[in-house]
DNA sequence: TGTACATCAGTGAACGCGCGTTCACTGATGTAC
DNA sequence: TGTACATCAGTGAACGCGCGTTCACTGATGTAC
């Protein structure tokens, strides 16, 4: 009985082979990735794989830097079409992309800002710009309310000076006009907004909350009113 | 040559397990927990275990359970010798033991907080009062605090009525006496203290951020500003 | 104090399984002449 | 238009491994008389 050909010929394997995997993780999860489970499920044989990857964690960073991507283009498009002045309407539209984005690839999500795979580590000169490049979009949303003297920085508490010198470093490497202060809501935005988001797609809300979508949209409105000011 | 005995007789070994399971599970993964690393590194056989556990999965519901005991032990204790009027200090009491709880103990955080095991599903009606649970001293302390007139509730956008169903079907079944409002706070602080710590676990921050605990601590002194008044 | 016996924690062999990775190979494809 | 040849994507067998779980068992312990 001849095996019968699945796959679509030539290079497209390469692709085949990455969204098989998304699927595997997605019901699997990405510490039982397996090559000899992808290849059954494409109707190939394991060793095939080894052509297009030279092993087993070479197609999980390939995954990985795949995620960033998407998950950047998915940031950065959410607010393409909005006015640069539309400070407040900026920030909600890319928390509410965030928790979408978050939403439609929860094995994505899972994999860049979830619990790290043990066992294997990602290698910070491939997976460390692209991590940090996602935040970009944010910085510069929360950068120009600042410019425009919109954004609220009452609320941060005085910095210590272990703070002031971390953010500094971020700063100088990677973003020289932008003030430590929006650097350090930055982080706090995404943090407040990641907590929700990662409970979300990790079930572990009580079991009351049968929607946690709206609750995230209530306190996105609180993290949005509290971050940037009316304008006057 | 006679194998040689690694364990105190008689019972100890259901605690001797749990115990190198904590060990394997930081250093490999609560997915890749194996009975037979258990064993042999307890100088048993694996078979052994099977007097204490059924099968693996019982092994790790009963990890989780313990998780979720330490964790809420951990919470209540922390606040346990304050005064129950000074709400802004237990508030931000409770944030730091959060925190050191998971740094301490990171493979229990993951565990009960973190990714889910797939393949794992905890059975609900173990795990999930024990969940409820360890967020019931976060919700009193906010409670007190709004019968001492000391919340502030002014930031908390109008609710749907959607979230407010959900959030009166909580109160309903585990609050009755504490508003809506206190449990919305409870959700939101939470997340947001869980989104810091998951981030700092996890190894996501840029590079830059060397001390993830400083801006932990900064983000908690403004959460707690922004929740409790200052007595008047 | 001494013997027979029940208990039961832990053993060791075995089961069937899936895994990552290697290696020499095959056979379709496309090119050079 | 036809033939010889190189390329190289994918094959299939094999390696050594660790896993969860089962089963009949052993041998130390403690008790009953």
């Amino acid at each position: 009985m001849p095996r019968q050909k699945m796959i679509t010929p030539h290079g497209n394997l390469e692709q085949a082979v990455k969204e098989t995997a998304w699927k595997q993780i997605a019901e699997f999860g990405a510490a039982a990735l397996s090559l000899r489970a992808i290849a059954r499920e494409l109707g190939i044989t394991a060793p095939a794989i080894y052509k297009y990857y030279p092993n087993r964690d070479a197609l999980v960073t390939a995954l990985i830097v795949d995620a960033f991507t998407s998950f950047g283009e998915a940031q950065a498009q959410s607010i393409a079409s909005l006015p640069q002045t539309a400070h407040a309407q900026r920030l909600m539209t890319l928390g509410l992309a965030y928790h979408q984005w978050a939403m439609q690839y929860p094995e994505r999500y899972h994999l860049i800002f979830g619990t790290p795979i043990a066992g294997y580590s990602a290698p910070a000169e491939i997976t460390m710009p692209a991590a940090a490049c996602s935040l970009d979009v944010l910085v510069n949303t929360l950068a120009s309310a600042q410019t425009a003297g919109l954004l609220n920085m009452g609320s941060i508490p005085a910095m210590t000076a272990e703070v002031q010198s971390m953010l500094q470093t971020w700063q100088n490497s990677a973003a020289p006009h932008v003030h430590i202060e929006v650097l350090f809501l930055a982080l706090t935005v995404w943090a407040r907004v990641h907590g929700l988001v990662s409970l979300q797609t990790g079930n572990q809300f009580p079991l009351f909350i049968t929607n946690p979508g709206a609750i995230y949209r209530r306190e996105l409105e609180r993290i949005v009113n509290e971050t940037i000011q009316l304008k006057n």
